[in-house]
Formats: C-alpha cells, sequence, structure tokens
DNA sequence: CCGATACGCATTTTT
DNA sequence: TGCGTATCGG
C-alpha cells in the first residue's frame, strides 16, 4: 500500500510543470501562489495535499478553506482519488462552514447554543428592518439594506459595536451618508443576535475570531490541530477571514494561500485585494509561486486578456502564456439594439453549433447584469435553442420553503426571532401585528428573547385579553412539540410532521392555483432532501441524523451548489461573477457599453472601476477556443430607450487580437430571417411576435427548483434505487454508487432492512453499506 | 385579514 | 418596464 502510494506520488509530480511541481514541493514555510487563470490552480492545491499527506501529515492535521461547497466537494474528490479514504478526514470546507462547525462545539463558551441559528442574509435584513422601525427611524432613510452592508462592512473589518460607536471616521461618514443612527442601529442588532441564539453570516467568521483572540487556550488547541493550512481564492478574502488564518498560522508558519490578483471581482462583499498583494510582507520570508502557463485558453484569446489586465495598475506582475493553438481573433459585434445583440449571438451560437459541431454546452453568454438575460432567453427561445439561466431565487429562499424551515428552526432553537416572527401567525391562528408588537415590546425591555416572553407572558407584563392569551399558548403547544420531537426523532420524522401539523400543508392544498401546485412541489422536494441528507449521513454511519444537523447544513447551502437536473446539453447564461472558476469553449460577453459594463456606479473612483476590468478579464479568461464580445447602440433601460456609447474597456484590449466589424453584419443578414429595418426593433419584435411575450409563462419564477442533492457526485450519478431492488444483491455484482462511484460487491449479510453489504470500490476504498438506505445502481 | 392599487426603485452576491 | 412592498379600503 505504502510503495503503490509512492509510485503514485511520482506519477501525480511527473503531471505538473516545474512552476506547479515547485509549489507543490515546497512545505517549509508560508507561500503564495499566483495561478493565473486556467493554470492549474486547484491541480495543485489538491496535489499538494495529496503530497502532504504523503509527507506524513495527518488528514486531520490539514485544515483547507474554500469559498464555495462546489470547490471543497470537488477538491475532496479529486484527493480522494489520489489518496482514497483518509481524504475524509481533511478539515476541508468553506470559511463558513469550517467555522460553524467549530464554533458549535465551542459554542458555551461565547454564550451560544450548539444549536444557534444561522441567519441568511434576509433574516438580517428582515432584523434590522424591524430595529429601524422600533427606533422609529425613517426606512425612507434608513434603508435596511443600506444599514446591512454598513454593518457587514464593519464586521468584516472586525469591528464591533463599541468599537463602531467609537471610531470618528466611521461617524463622518455614517454623517456623509445621513445615518448617524446605524452605530445604535449595529449595536442593537448585535444584542438581539445574541438574544435569538444566532448568528449571521459575518458573525460566523467574527465569533471565531473573538473565540481565538479572547481564548489562547482554545486557539492552542487549534493551532495545535492544524499543523498546515491553505486558503483558495485568496484574492477573495476579507480583513476577517484572513485574521483567523492568520491567528492560525502564525507561529508556525505552515501556510499556503492560492489565487489570482487579477480575478478579485467581490470587493464589494468585503474582499480585501490588499490581503493577497500584501502576503509576502505579512509573512516574512514567504515563496511567492507564480503559476504562469495558461491550459485552458488559445493563445490569441490569452494575450487579449493580457493587454487588457496590463491596464489595471495595481497587480502582481506575471505573464500568462499559452502553448495551445494560436486560434481564432477577438469577435467583435456591433448591434444596433440590445434585440439585434440578441440574435447576432444566437445565430451564431446556432451556426458554431451546426458548422462546427460544437455542443450546445460549450456555450456561455455571461452578461454583467441579471437583467440582460432576458432579452437573450428571448432570442434563443424564438430559435428553439436550449438553454438554462443561473440566478434568481434559491431553493431555500422561496416563501414556503422559508416558511417550513422557520418551524425547523423553532424547533431546534425557539429564541430564533426571526423564524419566530415569520410563522407566529402562519397559517393564520388571529395572532395580529398588535400582539406581535407586545410581545417584541417586552422582548425589547426586558432583553430576553420573543419565545421567553411568549411562554410567561405575565412576568413580562404582557397586556393582552384572554383569547389571545389562548390562541398564544396554543402557538406555544405546537412549538413545544415540535421542540420535543426534534430532540428524539431524526430530522426526516420531524420533519415531515412538522410539515403536517404546522397547517402549512392544509394551507397550500386547498386549491390547485398553479402557484399552490408549485408550493406544493417544493415542500415536497424539501421533505425528499431531509430524507436524502439522512440517507446520506446514516450511509456514512450516523445513527441519529438530527434535525439540527440538517439545518446547519442547509443555512450554508446555496443553489451555486444545486445541479440543475437535465441539464447537460444547454447553452448556459450567467453574469460574469457566477462564471468565476467555470470554462466554455465558447464565450460570448455581451452588453460592453459605458454606462453598464462598466457599470455606471462604479465609474466614481479608480478602484472600482479597476474591478470592473478585471471582471472583464474573468470574462475573457472563461473561454477555451471562441470568445466573442458585443454591445448594442441602444438598449432598453427601465422602460426607457437608451443609447450607449461602446465600452471603454474595448480600447483597453490590444487590436491585434480582435476581429473588428463587418463580418457580423453578413452573419446578421444571412442567418437571421427578422426584418432588417427595425426603427424601433422592441416594438416590432412584440408586432411580429406577440406571442413571444404572452406566450412565455414565468416558469423560472413558478416552476419548483430541486434543491441540493446532498453530497452527490455529479449531475449523472445514478437514479437512486430503493432497499427492494438493491436487495437482489449479490455477491460479485458490480454497482454504481452516487458518491462511492464503481464498486465490487464482496460481502452481503443481514435481511431486510438490515441488509448489508461490504463494496470494494475502485476508487473510494471499502465500504459498509446498508442497503434500505443506499443509492446505487446494479450495473453488472 | 385580504385584495387592489400606488409607489418607488432598479449592479455584481462564493456564505 | 416590471417587480416587490406599502398602504388603504372593505
Amino acid at each position: 500500500m505504502l510503495r503503490k502510494q509512492k509510485t503514485m506520488d511520482k506519477h501525480y509530480l511527473d503531471e505538473l510543470n516545474d512552476g506547479q511541481r515547485a509549489a507543490v514541493l515546497y512545505n517549509d514555510g508560508p507561500s503564495l501562489v499566483i495561478a493565473g487563470a486556467g493554470s492549474g490552480k486547484t491541480r495543485v492545491l489538491t496535489y499538494k495535499i495529496a503530497h502532504l499527506l504523503e509527507l506524513g501529515y495527518d488528514p486531520w492535521n490539514i485544515l483547507a478553506l474554500t469559498f464555495t461547497n462546489k470547490a471543497a466537494r470537488e477538491m475532496k474528490e479529486r484527493i480522494a482519488r489520489q489518496v482514497g479514504d483518509r481524504a475524509r478526514y481533511l478539515w476541508m470546507g468553506t470559511f463558513h462552514s469550517i467555522f460553524s462547525r467549530i464554533l458549535r462545539m465551542e459554542s458555551q463558551t461565547i454564550g451560544f447554543t450548539s444549536n444557534f441559528t444561522i441567519y441568511d442574509s434576509s433574516d438580517s435584513k428582515s432584523l434590522i428592518k424591524s430595529i429601524v422601525k422600533e427606533m422609529q427611524l425613517d426606512d425612507k432613510v434608513y434603508k435596511p439594506g443600506m444599514i446591512q452592508s454598513r454593518i457587514s462592512n464593519a464586521k468584516n473589518r472586525l469591528i464591533l459595536p463599541d468599537a463602531y460607536a467609537a471610531d470618528g471616521n466611521i461617524y463622518r461618514s455614517d454623517m456623509d451618508a445621513k445615518v448617524p443612527a446605524t452605530r445604535d442601529i449595529y449595536r442593537r442588532y448585535w444584542e438581539r443576535c445574541r438574544q435569538s441564539d444566532a448568528m449571521d453570516f459575518d458573525d460566523l467568521l467574527v465569533y471565531t475570531y473573538l473565540l481565538f483572540k479572547d481564548y489562547p487556550s482554545i486557539r492552542d488547541k487549534y493551532v495545535s490541530q492544524f499543523h498546515y493550512v491553505l486558503v483558495d481564492e485568496y484574492q477573495d478574502t476579507n480583513f476577517a477571514q484572513h485574521s483567523i488564518v492568520l491567528q492560525l498560522t502564525q507561529e508556525r508558519q505552515r501556510v499556503c494561500v492560492v489565487g489570482d490578483d487579477a480575478q478579485s471581482i467581490y470587493s464589494f462583499r468585503g474582499a480585501n485585494i490588499d490581503n493577497i498583494l500584501k502576503f509576502t510582507q505579512i509573512y516574512r520570508g514567504a515563496k511567492l509561486f507564480k503559476l504562469e502557463q495558461n491550459y485552458r485558453s488559445t493563445q490569441t484569446i490569452v494575450c487579449a486578456a493580457n493587454s487588457l489586465i496590463a491596464k489595471n495598475s495595481e497587480q502582481i506582475h506575471k505573464e500568462v502564456f499559452s502553448q495551445k493553438d494560436k486560434g481564432d481573433p477577438i469577435g467583435v459585434f456591433n448591434a444596433y439594439s440590445d434585440v439585434e445583440e440578441g440574435d447576432i449571438v444566437a445565430n451564431k451560437i446556432n451556426q458554431l453549433h451546426h458548422r462546427e459541431g460544437y455542443a450546445y454546452s460549450d456555450f456561455a453568454v455571461l452578461y454583467r447584469t441579471n437583467a440582460q438575460s432576458r432579452i437573450f432567453e428571448e432570442a434563443l427561445r424564438k430559435r428553439t435553442l436550449p438553454y438554462k439561466i443561473y440566478g434568481g431565487l434559491s431553493f431555500y429562499q422561496r416563501k414556503e420553503v422559508k416558511d417550513v424551515v422557520s418551524y425547523f428552526r423553532l424547533a431546534v432553537n425557539p429564541n430564533d426571532e426571526e423564524a419566530f416572527k415569520r410563522v407566529l401567525n402562519y397559517p393564520a391562528r388571529g395572532i395580529g401585528d398588535t400582539t406581535l408588537n407586545k410581545i417584541l415590546g417586552a422582548a425589547n425591555e426586558y432583553n430576553v428573547s420573543l419565545w421567553k416572553v411568549l411562554v410567561a407572558p405575565l412576568e413580562y407584563g404582557l397586556n393582552i385579553n384572554k383569547g389571545t392569551h389562548t390562541k398564544l399558548q396554543g402557538f406555544r403547544e405546537l412549538i413545544e412539540g415540535f421542540i420535543l420531537a426534534a430532540q428524539e426523532k431524526d430530522a426526516y420524522e420531524v420533519g415531515s410532521a412538522i410539515v403536517r401539523q404546522s397547517g402549512i400543508m392544509n394551507e397550500i392544498y386547498q386549491d390547485r392555483t398553479p402557484e399552490n401546485l408549485s408550493r406544493q412541489e417544493n415542500i415536497e422536494e424539501l421533505v425528499n432532501g431531509i430524507h436524502d441528507f439522512c440517507a446520506t449521513r446514516r450511509e456514512e454511519g450516523n445513527e441519529h441524523v438530527m434535525l439540527t444537523d440538517y439545518l446547519s447544513e442547509i443555512s450554508l447551502l446555496t443553489d451555486q451548489d444545486t445541479d440543475k437536473e437535465g441539464d447537460t446539453e444547454k447553452i448556459t447564461l450567467m453574469t460574469i461573477h457566477s462564471a468565476k472558476g467555470l470554462e466554455f469553449k465558447n464565450v460570448f460577453v455581451v452588453g460592453l457599453e459605458e454606462n453598464l459594463f462598466p457599470s455606471q456606479l462604479s465609474m466614481n473612483s479608480y478602484r472600482e472601476l479597476e474591478e470592473e476590468r478585471r471582471l472583464f478579464y474573468v470574462a475573457i479568461t472563461r473561454a477555451e477556443d471562441h470568445c466573442f464580445l458585443s454591445f448594442a447602440k441602444s438598449r432598453f433601460k427601465y422602460g426607457k430607450m437608451e443609447f450607449s456609447s461602446p465600452s471603454r474597456f474595448l480600447k483597453d484590449i490590444d487590436v491585434r487580437y480582435l476581429s473588428v466589424p463587418q463580418e457580423e453584419q453578413a452573419i446578421r443578414r444571412s442567418v437571421d430571417n427578422t426584418p432588417r429595418f427595425q426603427p424601433s426593433p422592441r416594438f416590432t419584435s412584440f408586432s411580429t411576435h406577440p406571442e413571444v411575450k404572452s406566450e412565455r409563462p414565468r416558469v423560472e419564477s413558478v416552476r419548483p427548483v430541486s434543491p441540493p442533492k446532498f453530497m452527490r457526485v455529479s449531475a449523472s450519478s445514478p437514479r437512486p434505487s430503493t432497499g427492494v431492488v438493491s436487495s437482489a444483491l449479490q455477491v460479485g455484482n458490480v454497482i454504481e454508487h452516487e458518491r462511492f462511484g464503481i464498486g465490487e460487491v464482496m460481502k452481503v449479510e443481514g435481511v431486510g432492512d438490515n441488509c448489508k453489504a461490504t463494496v470494494k470500490f475502485r476508487n473510494a476504498g471499502e465500504k459498509q453499506l446498508l442497503l434500505k438506505f443506499a443509492r446505487f445502481k446494479v450495473i453488472g
């Protein structure tokens, strides 16, 4: 075994280029890996971790932090392929999930329970909104979203309420923004979250930092656990994340961060590009490795992107190059209108698909704002080209789902204020705003949670009549029942019981409006999701899968983690932000107009403009074979036709790499059969195809979307089989398991629900599967 | 407590 | 324009 690993080691080191190998092999001190677009960043990270394991590090001594669940999952899978089962014990995950795991273990120390709720941003916004209201401030001035982002910024910089209130610069800035009371809102918000046993996303970082800072013995515990720390996408870290990494690594200095300053596009969320730019100053003697060979794109695309990014001033110098073909110049399309831009792009896709044999999944249309998607949808729909749009409401943001989840949250943590408010009167039970406000008032007065007031209304001097009291106690008993159930039964049982007993089912199953039908489906999906979750966990050997486990998992999931099913052969439509980290054979970057890209709002500051340019850089470098840029001379914005001029960014690209106009005129005439004369394309489009608008149902917003597939390896994983099918399993069968891949059945034992199989997987080693729960299909 | 209507506002969003 | 929220009236 050991020898085999050794040879594998050799083998994979040979798969790396010199720069990559140097980065993998250097482990004696801090290192910064600047990884140009498409230069094999993930490969370096995974091989480095595999290499550390070869060197004798135990997996639980390695901490690897990413920004997305997807990145963590993919990396873990790739490492598992190298080192097998040991990968399971790596501490690898998103900042937020790893920190929430630590915080749940240490929660008592900082005054939380291990069941604390994680508020998503709509919860925190709603809490801020009610605080603004309670303070009798004008919410036209104190816009909840704006206050939220000011508080979030403060937290990302580790500025707590006291420091916030004491900071003159911040106060001046709040004054300038006409929101001087922000500091008071922040303080109340902070207290209310604590009262509710809840943390928002930023708190997961803040409290981790505080825990390590205020309790050195706890910090020491983790410092001595994590012998080596790796961070992906370091350019996107904020000050809090950087500080925690520093807390964990400053003694030992075994830290490797990977990123690309040229792809820093999240400063609006607090990412601080200085973290990566100044890494070598903070970790003195840090080694700098540069990965400059791009394996993704043609030379032309790489050169064009280089010439663009050279216009930025603040960056770590690097020379990204490609040894692939020179490739075609970047096509620039110049459209009269937004609608025509859609037509040009759709036609070009059609053409490439038919003439060059590209699959639809080889195409991506990338735009700056989600609002631009509609035009492309229509253009593609008109030609019946398959597409999928990313963006929009995620599954867990849907009203009915949030409602159900709020009951779950209360069952696990009744102090959760946002969940409480959401369901106190849903389904309607005659507890109106007046009563809620009384409870809120008492809770504020006594500094307790809403639930505590509800449980002992008289102690907190709640002035309510007999009828209301009865209704409140009815609600209380309902929730107490759920609380009890959540302590005893498993997540799936409690979950389905809550869905039934809360009355939400009755509410939604009353009639068959399309909205209700879709809600029903969403709730069914949710319940199925819990079932999946329990099954997966149980398969891993967890006997009791509780509701609280489920909640802590889903509160950190996003729709990014959802593989849409049956979407393998479709054109991708998404914002450039969401395209980061992806690659496509053919990329269309659209809407290259002043005030759109770069966005109007980014033009006041140099830094923001540079970030927009980096965004454009990200867009171009997604392309492998062909990249096209387009702009429209006029476009509908907010219901008005607006004229626009080409983006300044077009001039930032060296013209040598562009194929500017003319050509697309020919395409337009030969392929497009819509009338050429279009005084007002929007109207023409409507009158020629009135059905386009009316026929198009708003399916995207009504149709249920699948919740994330828990731990599923890929969208193409086999359909789950049921216990009935799998009980026929015999020794010697070859099965394909959803997560572990292909393996051979070595042993079958037990009967019925207890039937267990030992399976030797090619990549995942030997596993025991409880057939009742295992998801696989027999393939031989 | 719901529905109709008016109003305002509108980048990007890994968790 | 088109959506989500606020508010008023029944």
